[in-house]
DNA sequence: GCACCTTTGAAGTTT
DNA sequence: AAACTTCAAAGGTGC
């Protein structure tokens, strides 16, 4: 299933990437007001790539079945193409393949269209008919692949995701409009100089990790060059030679160094803050973005869909691979420099562990946190970091009632006028408890495979690691609840003795309904008691259910045996859950309360229990 | 800047 | 084994 998923999700990301990069080369907007063809033919350029996908990093030729639904796809002229061009095995030959097809939707669309010219500027027209071997934006200078000598070898695709995470974080080339970023020099000529093609070549990282691996960058003679005397000016000071390798690297050489480096940065509010391009106006690139490792630094408040659950996973999973890169990265950058600085240890290019959870809203805040670490690494690096070294903070993972808060939130936000998360997730609580057990189970099912994936991506954590995490905290708790006399001790009580034993449960949890006051004119239950929420609870205060089928009225102060002041309306209403006894008078002998009920700040939002939905009961 | 609040559930610790 | 504690998210509030 999880490979499933994987795979999934690589399929989803390559199929984004090249469609981005399609749109590049043939320089045109991601317009959504085009023909028809025109986004056929785009999605068309995705399949393409979801099938190169599939082929090049799949080991079993069963999945290819899986990419692409080509029953769907009834443009013949796509079929035969694809059909046409066999089997693509590295990423030159994807982008043929793709240029292939891209030469003949820019014949067919935008010069029978009469396409703007304007919209092609910069763009070299004849670059598409030469659909027999056209450059690569990664490859200026090869304008063919002859030889498999030639040809780069593949990248997975999380290698792909980097690449494009690097692409679209480059504050210069985002289109402030809205636009996709493009290149300054779309299509390539041989006029590139080798550091343009050095700066647009993608490092290749071997992915057998049990080899060092190939950081063909470095074997670039202008790189060597430099390195070389980076080495000759660092041997008199070994401690500062790696970082100026790793400087030399990042600055003048490579897009994914950079990246890397970038990940090692710290992260300043400003670079976060031009990272993130929620409010630029392109959903569709903010979708992109949303799925990039790097680029991920807030979340959207939409609920969670079948397709966001899997970005979810497929973010971890992303995250778990760009781990895995890094950590090969990082080996090879400190082996090479150990070959040619001379270096024995790899004391400045710490491996990241990422945390576990990558969702935005906490993204940023991990990698500070971590690369606070890295930096006092860094700038104490004379000093003994064995002992210094903290192990990254895996954060648990959320159960199903922590993902029903994620998801709805930001809708009882909208709902009501309440910003207090403390009110936000009383209403929560109860509306949990007001679930079915089918919609619970969807919530459990969620929890189960976060806890599942928690357990492959992390096998040796324990949830005893986090303990004292914020111990502080925790003790200033403990404390006050040990003198707590009101709802928390009711809660220990009916925790420790049980319902069946009522009996031995202290004064303050023992039930005594006899507060409850008798109905008013309307028909409506009023209880006038502020004993009543002290012994019953306040989550269970609402929905006491008398025997008139009619509503309950709460006095706020009784709602509210907590610091949830922020209850503003005076009474809450509540449907009530038995059946009438038919005479108008509460009857209090055996009626049952819905646990979780509305009460203290959810009265804010004037919500009334949905009479059909009492999932759990107390009886009393 | 940090702890608190508030919810449920999972997992750990204590009794 | 049951009871109890801690920590996951969230963001306003208060110190």
């Amino acid at each position: 299933m999880l490979d499933k998923v994987k795979q999934l999700c690589n399929q989803w990301s390559t199929a984004e990437l090249f469609y981005h990069r399609s749109i590049q080369r043939l320089g045109v907007h991601s317009d959504k007001s085009s023909s028809k063809t025109s986004i056929y033919s785009i999605m068309a350029l995705a399949a393409i790539a979801l099938t190169g996908e599939c082929l090049i990093t799949s080991k079993n030729s069963h999945i290819k079945s899986d990419c692409v639904d080509w029953e769907k796809n009834d443009n013949k002229i796509d079929q035969q193409l694809i059909t046409n061009v066999g089997k693509p095995k590295t990423l030159a030959e994807v982008e043929n393949i793709i240029l292939q097809f891209a030469s003949t939707v820019y014949e067919q669309q935008y010069c029978c269209d009469n396409y703007s010219s304007s919209n092609l500027k910069g763009i070299d027209k004849s670059e598409f008919k030469k659909s027999s071997s056209p450059s690569c934006i990664w490859h200026p200078n090869a304008k063919s692949y002859g030889t498999p000598n030639e040809l780069e070898q593949c990248s997975t695709a999380a290698e792909i995701i980097l690449e494009f995470a690097s692409l679209t974080s480059s504050a210069a080339l985002i289109n402030m409009h809205g636009n996709l970023p493009k290149y300054s020099n779309v299509v390539l000529d041989d006029s590139a100089t080798v550091q343009d093609s050095i700066i647009r070549s993608p490092a290749v990282l071997n992915n057998n990790y049990n080899q060092l691996p190939d950081v063909s960058f470095v074997k670039d003679s202008k790189l060597i060059d430099q390195v070389l005397t980076t080495s000759a000016i660092s041997t008199s000071n070994r401690d500062n030679s790696i970082d100026t390798f790793s400087r030399n690297l990042e600055i003048s050489q490579n897009r994914r160094k950079s990246k890397f480096a970038r990940r090692i940065e710290i992260p300043t509010l400003e670079s976060s803050k031009s990272n993130n391009l929620k409010n630029r106006g392109d959903e569709k690139y903010f979708h992109s973005l949303k799925i990039s490792p790097i680029m991920n630094f807030e979340e959207t408040a939409s609920p969670i869909s079948k397709v966001d659950s899997v970005s979810a996973i497929h973010e971890r999973v992303i995250n778990n691979i760009f781990k895995s890169q890094l950590n090969a990265f990082t080996n090879a950058a400190c082996t090479k420099s150990d070959t040619i600085v001379g270096l024995s240890e790899c004391e400045s290019l710490p491996i990241l562990d990422a945390p576990y959870d990558l969702t935005i809203g906490t993204k940023l805040k991990n990698m500070n946190l971590e690369t606070k670490n890295t930096s006092s690494i860094q700038t104490n690096d004379t000093k003994d970091i064995s002992n210094d070294k903290k192990k990254p903070h895996i954060k648990k993972p959320l159960n199903a009632f922590m993902l029903y808060m994620k998801e709805m939130r930001a809708k009882v936000v909208a709902e009501c006028t309440l910003k207090e998360s403390a009110a936000i997730n009383q209403i929560l609580g109860r509306r949990w408890h007001e679930l079915s057990r089918e919609e619970q189970s969807k919530y459990y099912e969620k929890a189960r495979q976060e806890r599942q994936l928690h357990m492959e991506l992390y096998p040796g954590w324990s949830a005893r690691d986090n303990y004292g995490y914020v111990s502080k905290k925790k003790k200033r708790k403990k404390d006050r609840s040990t003198t707590d006399s009101g709802g928390n001790n009711m809660k220990k009580c009916r925790a420790r003795f049980g319902l069946d034993q009522q009996n031995q449960w202290c004064k303050p949890c023992s039930p005594n309904l006899s507060v409850i006051s008798t109905v008013n004119n309307n028909g409506n239950v009023v209880i006038n008691s502020n004993a009543a929420a002290n012994t019953i609870g306040v989550s269970m205060l609402a929905p006491i259910v008398s025997g008139i089928g009619g509503t309950v009225m709460l006095p706020n102060s009784s709602s509210s045996s907590s610091s949830s002041s922020s209850t503003s309306s005076s009474h809450t209403h509540a449907h009530l859950m038995a059946s009438s006894n038919g005479n108008g008078v509460a009857s209090l002998n055996g009626i049952s309360v819905t646990a979780g009920g509305g009460g203290g700040a959810a009265s804010a939002c004037s919500q009334q229990l949905s009479p059909q939905a009492p999932p759990t009961y107390v009886n009393l």
